[in-house]
DNA sequence: CGTTTCATATGATGACTATCATATGAAATC
DNA sequence: GATTTCATATGATAGTCATCATATGAAACG
């Protein structure tokens, strides 16, 4: 029974990870069930074994996209110093490289615009928020040498900047341009406009 | 046959701007051409007379919602000193009745997620965000005395910080936290986080 | 005042989609 | 090895939507 057992729970996480990516790269509403279980190998009638409907699907994928990706965010951050540490997650996050891969990027750029329509999943995507910036908050104190109070909201602030960023180089059409919205967000962050 | 030409040209804009609010509130895809119509007073099938279809009234409603909501918020702001506009233009972006009511608000926030997908309007897109940038930089060079290319980067970035704790605030559940979030956006945009 | 024009309305059509009922076939159990 | 269980597949249904063909009725025009 094991055998069995963990094969549906790893058909359900393989649903997971491929619902993450397609609702990424082509939204939730551009995304159709049948999408999604045909890009993980199965058809579309399996569907409801593993979810109550797509609405629970995407809460529990937005929540996982946010705590895998979160994971690689922080995996090797954390082993550098406050500044360095700051330096990379703002680096990366605001990267070309980033703005090109949505389907493996952090889900909020891609995903709240939508989700915040009927508020969908708003439990689920503030848990995840204030998880992430809970877990950026340190770094931000020690390299900025703010109080706990100062440092959340600074955090907070360099969120909504990195995230605002990348909403705004994703929409636009000329690649200079959007490249050039990157760099200046990343230099802002890192406090080298004056 | 001004009469009636002047008509059509009326019966159009107003689709086109309750395209616009419907877009923001629901979504492009949460939004269909009968919810236009019958929100504009009409009927689904004269919709095709206006416009050619549903991406065509997307790119000419975001452009016009662009272009009256840089009207409203430049239009009084450019009276103050850049000090004080600059000061008001951030405090009105991120501000609560901003948040809740996006139906009349930015454009950005509301719809940029869902037009990236598939590339939808993406020269529309870069060309009002360019122009609404360029309209906000003199107040950005002169209030932080910067150089015409550091005031560029740095409008850029402050429109993505305002863009984007715009969505983060819309995506929370808690009111508190969202207010929260609004603050910290616009005491960091101010220089007040030390 | 009759005729034409055309802005808008009515009424299809075909495609897509979420959801559900039921079938199947392989693994698990006896 | 026969039987049961259940993960996944097949097939159906009802609703929604974009789009288009055609109708209507009032204003413009002669």
């Amino acid at each position: 029974m094991t055998s069995r057992t963990d094969q549906k729970e790893q058909t359900r996480q393989h649903i997971l990870e491929c619902a993450a990516d397609l609702f990424r790269t082509q939204g939730v509403a551009g995304t159709s069930l049948t999408d999604i279980m045909t890009e993980a190998g199965l058809t579309h009638g399996g569907f409801y074994a593993h979810f109550k409907n797509k609405e629970d699907l995407l809460a529990h994928s937005y929540t996982a996209a946010m705590d895998s990706s979160r994971e690689e965010w922080f995996e090797d951050i954390i082993e550098h110093e406050p500044e360095e540490a700051l330096r990379l997650l703002i680096n990366r996050y605001l990267s070309r490289d980033h703005r090109d891969n949505p389907d493996e990027g952090c889900p909020m750029p891609a995903l709240l615009g939508e989700l915040e329509k009927e508020g969908l999943c708003a439990t689920e995507a503030e848990q995840a928020l204030r998880t992430s910036i809970h877990r950026a908050k340190p770094s931000v104190a020690q390299a900025r040498h703010l109080s706990p109070e100062a440092a959340d909201a600074e955090t907070v602030a360099t969120f909504a900047t990195m995230v605002g960023g990348m909403l705004l180089a994703r929409s636009v059409a000329d690649e200079d341009y959007s490249n050039y919205i990157l760099k200046s967000c990343r230099a802002f962050l890192k406090k080298e406009i004056r």
